[in-house]
DNA sequence: TGGTTCTATTTAGACAGACTTGGTAGCATT
DNA sequence: AATGCTACCAAGTCTGTCTAAATAGAACCA
C-alpha cells in the first residue's frame, strides 16, 4: 500500500498536530502515536518533522508546553506536554475550512470526469 | 478568500498537470490557464513551478511534447504541445486513487469529531 | 516609431518545511 | 551488558514550488 509521503504533507502537517491535539493534552511522542494510529498505516510522521513543527505551533502561540510534573508517578524520560491553546482552537477551525477548501479545489479537478 | 499555498501543493501538483492534460493535448501556458479556470480563483500556479514539473513528467515518459507544427496558423510564440502517454493515463489513475487515500487518512483525522 | 500588453517558454536562485542522522537519557527485558 | 522502548533535541540534507528575470512574436494604440 502506498505510503504518504512526506512532500504531500507539506503545509498539513501543522494541521494534523493541532486535531491531534483537540482530543486532549499529549506529549510530542504520544502525538506521533496518535497520528500513526489514525493513519491507516499510510501515514507515518518522523520525529525531526514533529517537533520543529510545535515550537512552529508554540511560537505563534496555538499551543502552550509544560514540562510534565513528575512529583509522582512514572519514571522515565521527561516529558513536555502541549495543548492547545484558544487562539490554537481558532487556528484549527480556520484550518478545517481551508482543508475542506484545498480537498474541493484539487479534488476537484483531480478527479474531473475520471 | 484564503489562497491555496505553494507548499500544500508540493507532491499534487504533477498529478494536477495529468489530470488537466486527461481533457486533451495542450501547450504549457494552456494547462496553466486550464487549472486557474477551474481553481475556483484560489489556485495560481506560476510557470517557473509548472515548467519543470513539465519536464520530470517527460523524463518520466508520462506525457510527451513536440513543437507545434506552424506551417500555417497562429504566428506567435513557439508552443510545446503536451500530451499523456499510456504511461501516463495509468499514471493518473494511480495518482488518482493515492489522492482519495490521502484524503481518507489526512481529512479523517483533521475532521475527527469537530 | 515606439510603447504597452498579451502570449509563451526558459532558467537561476531563494526558500520552507519534512526528511535523515545521530545524540542524550532512563527504564525494562533478556 | 546488550538490546529495545520511551522521549526529546540539534544539525544538516533534500526537493519542489516560488520569485524574478530574460527572451521573443504579434496586436494594438498613439
Amino acid at each position: 500500500m502506498s505510503q504518504i509521503d512526506g512532500n504531500e504533507l507539506r503545509g498539513h502537517l501543522e494541521t494534523l498536530v493541532l486535531a491531534a491535539l483537540s482530543a486532549g493534552e499529549a506529549h510530542g511522542y504520544e502525538i506521533l502515536q496518535r497520528l500513526e494510529a489514525r493513519g491507516e498505516g499510510v501515514l507515518h510522521l518522523k520525529e525531526g518533522s514533529l517537533y520543529p513543527a510545535l515550537y512552529r505551533l508554540e511560537e505563534a502561540g496555538h499551543v502552550r508546553a509544560h514540562w510534565q510534573d513528575d512529583a509522582e508517578g512514572r519514571r522515565g524520560p521527561r516529558r513536555r506536554i502541549y495543548q492547545l491553546t484558544r487562539k490554537g482552537k481558532a487556528e484549527l477551525a480556520r484550518r478545517r475550512e481551508h482543508w475542506r477548501r484545498f480537498v474541493s479545489v484539487v479534488g476537484g479537478i483531480v478527479e474531473a470526469s475520471s
